[in-house]
DNA sequence: TCCTATTTAGTAATAATTCGTATTTACACA
DNA sequence: TGTGTAAATACGAATTATTACTAAATAGGA
């Protein structure tokens, strides 16, 4: 992924996906996405931003966010974290984990021995030591796929 | 944790854990705590409020903002995803997870073909079907790691 | 070349959360 | 059972990330 030759691969099969999704494939937009794919930093929009500005010194922090937002609604790029609009707060001081449903939001804790004491992999070793474990699976409730269904 | 013995059991032992942070037992931290015990819906911080608000009329968002810090700074709750104060991207396609430091906030990759494939367990199943895994091994990296044993 | 999506710029709106400060309260101790 | 004091609260104002609006300029791509 560091490589300037997959970089560029990268940037290429973009205009590809573009074309696929019937979007334009801009300076800016591909800037931006040569940046992210340049990376492992995981940068946040304004050091995007900042960034970007070095090469195209006209470009806008509104076009870097709305351009953010396009490339993770084409799956080109994704967003760590959840990033719900509004924090929310949970009781239950037993080890467990969430489910949360991506179209209500709702959030249900679930109890799993096999992930609670699962081994971090020795990569990670190297990055740091790991105090706590944060799993989330993420789909869609039963209410809200009956919803679907109906609507359909 | 719905049964009203549970909760009021909840709050007595907040109680004791007040005297042993030196943090004072305040009305308003008693109701915010014994609401959150009362429920497994997970709610925001405004939700919170609106129903503390009826029995403690005078209580403002802001304490209930806060006290929920408190309390999770006294890891008697807990806040349910990350909840960055800035939206992070990933530009990396392929199925990974990541590290995260929690003290300067860097992000890495790791890769777990165990993780990946994990079955969710049948618990999950009733409440939903799910789409994708989302896990977060959080600690503390090894110049954080550095920097800590340095100020100690 | 031309049509249209996109960007810019610059301001303003939102929305969650935090801060400043005067006031009140829990609670250790007399 | 009072009381002094540090800790906590209420309230409005401030912050901060992000999004929205506009009109005018630009540049994909057919």
């Amino acid at each position: 992924m560091t490589s300037q030759v997959q970089i560029d691969q990268r940037v290429k099969s973009f205009i590809a996906a573009c074309r696929q999704h019937g979007i334009k494939a801009t300076q800016q937009r591909m800037e931006i996405l040569r940046e992210l794919a340049s990376t492992e930093e995981h940068p946040d929009a304004e050091t995007v931003f900042a960034r970007v500005r070095k090469r195209l010194p006209t470009i806008s922090l509104d076009t870097v966010y709305r351009t953010l937002r396009t490339l993770e609604e084409n799956e080109i790029i994704s967003r760590v974290g959840s990033m719900r609009e509004r924090a929310r707060f949970d009781a239950n001081t037993a080890p467990h984990h969430h489910f949360v449903c991506s179209d209500c939001g709702l959030i249900g804790d679930f109890y799993c021995d096999e992930l609670q004491g699962f081994p971090p992999p020795p990569e990670v070793a190297d990055m740091g030591s790991v105090d706590s474990v944060y799993i989330e699976l993420r789909g869609r409730c039963r209410a809200c796929q009956i919803k679907r269904d109906r609507t359909e």
